[in-house]
DNA sequence: AATGGCCTCCGGACGC
DNA sequence: TGCGTCCGGAGGCCAT
């Protein structure tokens, strides 16, 4: 499930690929990915367009064309951007294909949740999804401080802040839990009553998964083993080893330790 | 106002 | 083998 790392991970694949390169086609197989346009104008517009950058805002990815244009995608469950050459076999799911030269590049999504619109640079700023998401993580803006304000006044679990994306864009289930059990947060823990040294743990672990998974995923793809400890150990906390307990937080399916996460 | 719960999209996994 | 059920990112809707 494409979180944070992953779409990082995707974006700097697609910028090697795509930067400078110019759009020859565009092939629509699966017209409901694209929410902003029937198929027909969608390929009209993108086609001779240049790709002048590539940037990831939370889980959304941002490909920014010639004439001020934006093609706006997110991956949700299973989608995927791949770059191959042009004579490189059509993966079934294969939803969208970008032709530049020698190589495509192919929208691949199993579940077809995933979508891409292609919006006008001056609209960005307003664009649903984009419009309200909040703090980058990873960037420098970050801080602890800035945590601490943002949880200022805030009723709910730790793991329901973690989710929201108009809080801190990026996270989602998977690594939201992981952050939880480096940091040794109880999921459900009232995110109000977190004590100072608790509220430092929980913005480093923040950065530190994050950045740790987005720099393994970059380097040795999705293949890396060792990414998270609490959802590939075989149901058994890495720390202390007892059984973790499967549970219902914030409407999603929550692994932890009872032992190491207490509340 | 802010929060939580539930529904929707889809198809793979799993249980009986 | 076949059929029902569950799951999830995010937006929309409704209840509290």
């Amino acid at each position: 499930v494409p979180e944070l790392p992953d779409v990082e991970t995707v974006a700097r694949r697609l910028r090697r690929a795509l930067v400078g390169q110019r759009i020859r086609r565009v092939n629509v197989l699966t017209p409901p990915t694209i929410r902003s346009h029937a198929p027909a104008s969608f390929a009209r517009r993108l086609r001779g367009r240049t790709v002048k950058s590539v940037e990831r805002r939370g889980k959304y990815l941002l490909i920014h064309l010639s004439g001020n244009l934006v093609l706006v995608a997110h991956l949700r469950m299973t989608g995927d951007f791949e770059v191959v050459a042009r004579e490189e076999n059509l993966h079934p799911s294969t939803r969208v294909i970008f032709a530049a030269n020698a190589r495509e590049v192919r929208f691949v999504d199993q579940r077809r949740f995933g979508h891409m619109d292609l919006v006008a640079q001056k609209d960005l700023s307003t664009f649903p999804g984009l419009r309200s998401l909040g703090i980058e993580p990873l960037s420098a803006e970050f801080t602890l401080s800035r945590l601490r304000e943002l949880l200022q006044d805030r009723r709910g679990s730790v793991k329901s802040v973690l989710l929201r994306q108009d809080l801190i864009a990026g996270i989602g289930n998977i690594y939201a839990d992981e952050i939880l059990w480096q940091a040794r947060l109880h999921p459900a823990r009232a995110v109000d009553t977190l004590s100072a040294p608790q509220l430092r743990r929980l913005h480093r672990q923040i950065r530190r998964v994050l950045a740790r998974a987005t720099r393994l995923l970059s380097r040795y793809g999705s293949a890396v083993g060792d990414l998270l400890e609490v959802r590939e150990r075989g149901g058994h906390c890495p720390r202390c080893g007892r059984r973790l307990a499967v549970e219902t937080t914030a409407g999603r399916t929550t692994y932890y330790c009872p032992h190491c996460q207490r509340k």
